[in-house]
DNA sequence: TCTGGGGTCCTGATGCTT
DNA sequence: TCTGAAGCATCAGGACCC
């Protein structure tokens, strides 16, 4: 979606229509969310500090975000996109990949599909503009879809991806930022041409993990297919302060919030459980400084996320005030088999059975092909087995 | 100029387990 | 029973994306 929220202040409100529009907090440390197109070219654009945004564009209209509404619309247009397949990989609010293989028999050609996809995205929301990009890889596909913004269509084949990517400057790179590309420019490389025509190896011993990733998006390899809705691995809520604050007191108090929003989203989410929990601090100087902590037993309750988010307080040095309180919630595990409590009587047939499944194993498999996790500090201990083990079928009874 | 809030992923250090 | 290496898990911090 082309400045989303903006976008959707402009549809909901007419009189903000061909005006420049700010969406983002108005207090003192708010920054911008998005700017309407009639915005950026007084130079406004996401993440800048709204007081300076204010400041270049004096007639902005500045709205606050509504966020339900955008959740609300969102929902909308990835229902859309179910008809077109049946891989939808939302990437956030305004953007999902769509795994288009096979679907030329049923829409037509790659553009003809664009078309159709940004009338179903008008049709449902009442008039919103989105921007469609198509290729044979996800990245390219995303780029080509940002080119011609806003209410852009672009189909870049695969066997001219690479051509289409080579002129680009390196921090179109999905992954390369303020920090990472004045390391690619120091090694000589500012196109991302010259990343596909680096040495892969060279690449990998340069920058790591990231250099095998820029590699391959570099050379529009890597077509992976889509993968669908992804289970979060984090869940958290941070909120950057009018004043800072150093009473523990008032520390506790934002805590307290957050971990109680938490709980209740992960309960929403049909009772997952968190293993992890993580306080995080940002200082008056702008350091971040975080501590984490385990949860034994995993929870999802605001109490006892609250609980551990106490005891991490006191890990920390507490040098200097604090502009940013946030919690988050991590390493998450489904209810159910934390409910199964394998020694409780009344579970004791269930246990008995497992019991015997691992006999059952270990007979057929060997004694290395089992072990038990012992550990009595965690509720949810069973029976692991070494897949290495296996070289057939393991027996129905262990399913 | 004065820096949000929601996330993901990577890295290096460290300690535990096998 | 001891020991070292390898592998893994955890932790803290940082970069990045929308």
């Amino acid at each position: 979606m082309d400045a989303f929220y903006a976008q959707v202040e402009q549809l909901d409100d007419p009189s903000l229509r061909g005006r420049p529009v700010l969406v983002g907090g108005r207090n003192g440390r708010g920054v911008v969310l998005t700017a309407s197109y009639e915005a950026r070219p007084f130079g406004v654009g996401s993440a800048m500090p709204m007081s300076r945004a204010i400041r270049k564009c004096p007639k902005a209209i500045v709205v606050p975000p509504r966020f339900e509404r955008y959740m609300k619309l969102s929902s909308l247009i990835m229902d859309a996109f179910e008809d077109f397949s049946p891989t939808v990989e939302p990437l956030s609010l305004d953007e999902a990949f769509l795994d288009m293989t096979g679907a030329e028999g049923i829409f037509g050609p790659p553009l003809a599909i664009g078309r159709k996809m940004k009338d179903a995205v008008r049709d449902v929301t009442g008039g919103l503009v989105a921007s469609v990009g198509l290729s044979g890889t996800k990245y390219v596909a995303k780029v080509a879809g940002a080119i011609y913004k806003p209410d852009g269509l672009l189909y870049v084949p695969q066997e001219e991806a690479r051509a289409f990517l080579a002129p680009l400057h390196v921090s179109k790179l999905w992954g390369a930022g303020p920090a990472t590309v004045p390391r690619l420019e120091a090694v000589g490389l500012r196109t991302i041409g010259q990343v596909a025509d680096a040495d892969p190896r060279w690449l990998s011993d340069t920058l790591g993990a990231m250099g095998r990733r820029f590699a391959s998006l570099a050379r529009a390899e890597n077509p992976r297919r889509g993968k669908g809705s992804r289970r979060g691995r984090s869940m958290g809520s941070e909120r950057t302060l009018a004043v800072d604050v150093s009473d523990p007191a008032e520390i506790k108090l934002h805590l307290r919030r957050s971990a109680d929003a938490i709980g209740q989203r992960l309960r929403k989410k049909g009772g997952m459980l968190a293993r992890g929990v993580r306080v995080k601090l940002k200082t008056s100087s702008f350091r971040s400084v975080s501590r984490q902590a385990t949860l034994r037993p995993a929870a999802n309750t605001g109490a006892a996320l609250y609980q551990a988010a106490v005891e991490l307080l006191d890990r920390f040095e507490h040098t200097e005030p604090y502009r940013l309180v946030g919690l988050a919630a991590f390493d998450f595990v489904s209810e159910r088999p934390q409910q199964l409590e394998l020694f409780d009587p009344d579970r004791l047939a269930e246990r008995l059975r497992l019991e015997s499944t691992m006999d059952a194993i270990r007979k057929r498999f060997g004694r290395d092909a089992v072990k038990r996790a012992e550990d009595q500090e965690r509720p949810n201990r069973g029976i692991a087995v070494n897949l290495d083990h296996l070289d057939a079928p393991l027996p129905e009874t262990s399913t």
